[in-house]
DNA sequence: AATGAATGAGAGTTCATTCAT
DNA sequence: AATGAATGAACTCTCATTCAT
């Protein structure tokens, strides 16, 4: 799809060898979730991928592109394959909890990247002028979209908000990931997911003590004859 | 109320004067929340609280300490008036729904503390050694109390998990209060305590259609005699 | 004179202590000199001055900077002391062979200086943007005035151009004084002083043969009658 | 003519393709006058050049060799070339005139190498090591010669020191060359030849008031008889 | 109590140059 | 003959921090 130079694959800035560049690009996604972006150094970073300094500045023009590059690749598969599976589920609720398990799962299946993301990104004011952040608005779009969905067909009350309710599953989850990458619990991320869909579904007040209906039936004799 | 040195007032380690400790802790929110912590330099804090560089380290022994001193005296005056205030409340529901609004507003009408602890202490790993970490445990635990009573006294339905909902609550505001630094909007945000109210509360899944229960009464002739 | 600040003591600008930064321009001055302006480094010069790196960069902001200001003060005291003692002569001859004399002078007496001005600063596009360079230019338009004078008063030909002489002059000088600075001749740049002077002064051309005006007289014999 | 490798052709170190060799020069020689030496960087020489950086290396062994290869060639034919004209010059004076006619139009009609030459070699000491310097100064040799005929031959003033000369001569031009490679004035470097050699030839002074010989002739009345 | 002055320690970045292909 | 790829080696500049006054 790309036009001219083959090298620069889904948006790693991979001239020459796209492999190395997708190596150093692993090394520093390790390096920032360790690290920080302060504290490390592009030494740090040539020493983990195994190349020079010179080499990394070769395919990243500096070292905050090297960050914000490390979300790009994932953000984007993420956000297609999304769109892709969506198609086969039915109704609003389906939809939107299979959005939030795959929400966790990215995070829960690679902690560094969420590390990177939760602790550094998230704090970076010139990471919204990034394209990789344009694929997450959209991403979110896609949660709002579905929320409306279900709002136009029934499936969800027609009070809430879809932007806030967007808000607070995004908001749970990065609580909940940034929390796992600070202090390392709840150790199953993923196994949150259920609870979660539970009870942005149904809310947390108990029902009415009885939604039963009482019914009361006279008969009275017929008085015949 | 102070313990040993009569300068250590209320978490600034303030030798000395301590007015101009909390002028410094003042400029530096400011100059934090407008550069983020690496970028703001000592001398920016310095000129702001128009105070010489060396002063500060005569209050604060490094510019971390200097950071987190920042929350430690909101987040304290905030959990002790949240304890106090909350004896006044009866029921869970009610107290949970003070708690939200509470913990909304501390950062509405404080934006420059909000940026500091939204995209600054929030990724900081040592922040979590703080005493100031320790008064927001307790305070979370606040949330997770009001919680369990109201699943004891059955105002919450019983299978959700508290933990799991503070984490909720707290992730829904992190991250409007996040977005509120970061883009500015939503403008208001107090304004949607309710609906989060709501629909923490009540969830987003419309009630099955009808509770209604059909009743089929079949009277039958009464046959003679 | 300055209005403020009592440091800023003829445009060195040097904060702290006005000494200091002194030294450190002697010091880049002779490095400079020895080793060229890429090839000298902040730390040859740190070294020179008996400071760190660090503090040349709190009297001067860069290294250009720092080049740019070793002839700033020099060439300020050049062109007052000029204008004071012109004054004093009569005749554009003999003031603009005071000039001459002192142009020579001011590169004779301090090599170091002559070597940075004449190898490094005059190739340097920059400088010319510098007030340092101001000066140079209104020292030139000195001569010129000169020049323009003796025209005026017929001690000079009226056919010269002010502006072509005086880049005879200044050139012959830079182009000893570069020579001198590169090869080390001649020994005696000053000695040069009375020959450039006369060789401006009366051209190179010897004057026709003789400008001897024959006079023919032929007396006669008074023929008697 | 080539001496031993067939490819040193006209100094150009050029093994394998001499056409290219000359293509890179003048490539350098463009982005050197433009941007200086240090500045300039081998990548912005290859891509004018439209060739690589390693090939760069394969014409010329370094930055500075290639630097030092630019005024080789036109050095050499220049001075060749003086030579076999100035045969068919007769007397000094008119040598002297063609001579500071070739030198200004030299760069005059170069200024990308008027450039190279007077910003960059001529404040480099490296270059006096070169070959290309030693036709320079061969070429020097040239001028004195004929001052040294024209003092011989009466031409010029006995007293004049020819090595003065030919640095006011070649300081003049240089100067003239420097400043319009700087500040782009004056437009029209050769118009200036007359000026230069007149004023070199005759000097800027009046020549006393009138070189008139009063001569007094008293004829006497021839007395007695 | 306050600060002017000084600096140690590094970090990011650039580029000329090399070499295997 | 030509070059894509890689890097060693520096160098400028910044800043948190210290200390004598």
């Amino acid at each position: 799809m790309p036009a001219k130079t083959e090298n620069s694959v889904k948006g790693i800035k991979a001239r020459k060898n796209p492999a190395k560049g997708a190596a150093i690009l692993k090394a520093a996604e390790k390096v920032f979730a360790r690290k920080g972006f302060h504290e490390a150094t592009i030494a740090d970073i040539a020493r983990k991928a195994r190349v020079s300094e010179a080499t990394i500045y070769d395919y990243f023009s500096s070292k905050e592109e090297l960050l914000f590059s490390i979300p790009a690749e994932t953000i984007r598969e993420y956000q297609e394959k999304n769109l892709e599976i969506l198609e086969y589920f039915q109704g609003a609720a389906n939809k939107l909890r299979f959005l939030i398990y795959r929400h966790l799962k990215l995070y829960a299946s690679n902690p560094d990247y969420a590390n990177v993301v939760m602790l550094i990104l998230k704090g970076n004011r010139n990471f919204l002028k990034t394209e990789a952040y344009k694929i997450v608005q959209r991403s979110a779009r896609n949660t709002t979209q579905v929320l409306e969905e279900g709002i136009q067909n029934g499936e969800f009350r027609s009070h809430i908000d879809p932007h806030l309710v967007r808000a607070m599953i995004w908001g749970t989850i990065e609580h909940l990931v940034t929390r796992k990458s600070l202090l390392g619990k709840p150790k199953d991320l993923l196994g949150l997911a259920d609870d979660i869909v539970n009870t942005i579904f149904n809310g947390i007040l108990n029902p009415p003590k009885d939604p039963t209906i009482q019914v009361k039936v006279q008969l009275q004799k017929a008085e015949g004859r």
